[in-house]
DNA sequence: GAGTCACG
DNA sequence: GGCT
């Protein structure tokens, strides 16, 4: 069977097991304590995302109807956001040891609904970096394709405790979330999933 | 005419 | 397939 996938993706399940997904979990839930979830608008037609979002980092992605941005405050609440936990900045480093630090971890909650289309992460100034997830929660069942939208897709399920990471060819790749599988972790009290993403979003500055 | 589409 |  040909594969003619961007390459440069790398899926390591189960990277974190199930003590470090709990511990996780009490982080980001500290971490939207002091950003709280806010629900993102489309551009242009306004309408809302079926997740709601914050972040954590110096910088953080937004959409509202003006367009996509990262910014360094909360659009609601105007504060900075709440510093990257250190776990996940271990875990680039394990990664993506090549790549200057990341600057932006995406908090996406999915309820049980929630639904995120077939897109690309570019947004950033650079793509030299890879995007990194993290899957926490119910088990999402993935979308990924190629660099063009209308290349051909495969679907995958993203358990928790996954790491995805989106880098060299496949850092540009259209992916998605079509669904959940409701009732498949134990690890979020309420159900769900959240989903974890880390960017480096500006271009590192030249050495002198 | 593409879209973090919309639906079956 | 349909709408912005």
């Amino acid at each position: 069977m040909t594969n003619d996938f961007p390459e440069g993706f790398r899926f390591l399940p189960s990277y974190f097991d199930k003590s470090a997904q709990e511990a996780l979990v009490e982080e980001i839930r500290a971490a939207v304590r002091a950003a709280p979830l806010f629900r993102p608008f489309m551009p242009r037609t306004g309408k809302p995302f079926s997740v709601r979002m914050s972040n954590c980092g110096p910088l953080g992605w937004v959409s509202d109807i003006k367009g996509y941005r990262y910014q360094p405050r909360h659009p609601e609440t105007g504060e900075a956001w709440p510093e990257m936990p250190a776990v996940l900045s271990r875990l680039w480093a394990d990664v993506a040891p090549d790549a200057p630090p990341p600057e932006a971890c995406l908090i996406n909650y999915y309820e049980e609904k929630a639904r995120m289309g077939l897109h690309q992460d570019r947004d950033e100034d650079t793509f030299d970096a890879p995007v990194v997830s993290v899957s926490l929660g119910d088990t999402a069942v993935f979308r990924l394709g190629g660099t063009a939208r209308k290349a051909p897709t495969r679907s995958f399920r993203l358990s928790s405790g996954d790491v995805l990471v989106l880098g060299g060819a496949s850092r540009l790749a259209y992916h998605g979330v079509d669904r959940l599988i409701p009732g498949s972790s134990t690890l979020l009290a309420g159900g769900g999933r959240i989903n974890l993403t880390l960017r480096r979003v500006t271009a590192p500055e030249a050495e002198a």
